[in-house]
DNA sequence: ACCTGAACACCGTTCAAGT
DNA sequence: ACCTGAACACCGTTCAAGT
C-alpha cells in the first residue's frame, strides 16, 4: 500500500505506543513502513510535523457526551473522567504532548469547549469564564499527566509523616488521588460560585 | 580551572537557560568549558546524569520559610509562591524537569515535606496526608507547568462563550489564574476539612 | 588520575538523480 | 508525482593511547 500522511502517523502511534516518544525515528519509521527513509518526506514536513499529526490524530478522537440535564458538578467529572481515559489509551503519546505540545489542547477543541459550558452553567460569570477554564484545565490535565509520568504514585505513597510508626501505608491508588483531586476542586468552585453554586441551569 | 561535575553543571545551565534543554550537547558544553568533549566523561556518567545533576542544583536551592504560626492558608500560599519563584528563575530547565524528570521532587525534599507539614496542621488526617500531598503537589507543580509553556496564558485568553460580542478579553496575567487556582484548591481543602477547616494550629 | 584522537553507530534532512 | 541513493552536518559514547 502507498504511503499516506494519515497511515505514517497510525505506525509512528505504534511505535510510540511500545518503546516511547524518545525512541521514535524516521529511519525505524520508514522501515516499519518497509519504505525508504527519505519516501517519508514527501508526504510529511519533518519528525516534528510527524509528532504533531500523531498528537492530533489521537486527540481528534476525544469525545464526550453531553449529559446536559446533570448538575455541573457531574458533568465535570464525566469530563475529566473521559479525558483520563484518552490519555490511558496511549500513555507514552499522551505524556509527550502535555508537556512538549503546550498547543496540544486547542482552545477550540471538545474538551475546552466543554469544560467552559459547564463551568458557564455552573454560574460562572462570563467575565471570568476563561480564567475559570484555565484553572480547570490546569487541575484535569496536571493531576492526568502527574500519573502518566508516576508522579501521583510517588507522592501518595508518602509515609506518613515523621510518626515513626510502621511506616507503611496501604497502597492509596492512582485513581483515588484522581477522584480525591477532582473532588477538592469541585468543592473549591462551589465556594467561589458562593451560594448559587448549586446551580444546576434548571430548563436551559 | 579543572573539571568538575558541579562546574560541568552549571556550564550546562547557563546553556540551558539560553537555549533550552533540547539545544544541549555534550560537545557544544565541552566547547563552552574550553575543554574536548570526552573529557567531561570523566567526571559525568553521561547526558542523562549531567541533567539530573543540573537539575537536583536547582531544586536544592529551593527553600521556604518556616512561618509555623500563620494559618495554613497563608502557609500554602506561601509555598506555592516559593516553588513558582524558583521554576520561574530557570523556567526552560524546570519545564523540563517536572515532565521528564518525574522523580525530579523527591518525597524527602522541602517542598513535599513542608507541603505534609502544612496540611497536617490544617486538620487533614494522618492517614489520608499522603493523598493530600500527592494532590497539592499536583496542583501546584501543574499549574507552574502550565504557566512554563505557555497553556496557561493561551487557555485563559479564550474569548467569552458563543457570545458573539468583540470577543476580546483583557489579558488576564498569568499570576492571576495562578492565584485563582491556588484560592480555589484552598477552598477545596476546606470543605474537605469540615468544620474543624479553620484550626491554625494554636499553640504549637 | 586525567585527558584526547579516532572511530562506531547512530541521527534528521537536503538534493540531485532516477521512474 | 513519487521514490531513492549518496551525502552533509551533526549526535552520544567507547576505547585505546597518551601525559
Amino acid at each position: 500500500m502507498p504511503l499516506t500522511a494519515t497511515g505514517i502517523y497510525a505506525a509512528a502511534l505504534r511505535l510510540i505506543d511500545v518503546d516511547g516518544v524518545e525512541a521514535l525515528t524516521m529511519r525505524k519509521l520508514a522501515t516499519a513502513l518497509d519504505a525508504n527513509p527519505m519516501s517519508l518526506y514527501h508526504h510529511v514536513a519533518n519528525k516534528h510535523a510527524v509528532l504533531r499529526g500523531v498528537a492530533r490524530m489521537v486527540g481528534t478522537q476525544f469525545r464526550t457526551v453531553a449529559l446536559e440535564d446533570a448538575p455541573w458538578q457531574e458533568r465535570i467529572r464525566l469530563l475529566a473522567t473521559d479525558f483520563r481515559t484518552l490519555a490511558h489509551s496511549h500513555p507514552k503519546l499522551m505524556g509527550y504532548s502535555f508537556s512538549h505540545q503546550a498547543d496540544f489542547i486547542q482552545p477550540e477543541d471538545p474538551f475546552l469547549v466543554a469544560l467552559t459550558a459547564i463551568l458557564d452553567a455552573a454560574g460562572v460569570p462570563h467575565s471570568e469564564l476563561p480564567q475559570f477554564t484555565a484553572l480547570g484545565g490546569v487541575v484535569i490535565t496536571g493531576v492526568v499527566t502527574a500519573e502518566l509520568n508516576g508522579a501521583l504514585h510517588r507522592w501518595s505513597s508518602l509515609k506518613p509523616p515523621t510518626v515513626g510508626e510502621d511506616g507503611l501505608t496501604p497502597p492509596s491508588s492512582d485513581v483515588r488521588v484522581f477522584r480525591l483531586t477532582l473532588d477538592t476542586i469541585i468543592m473549591g468552585l462551589e465556594s467561589q460560585l458562593g451560594a448559587e453554586g448549586d446551580f444546576q441551569g434548571a430548563d436551559h
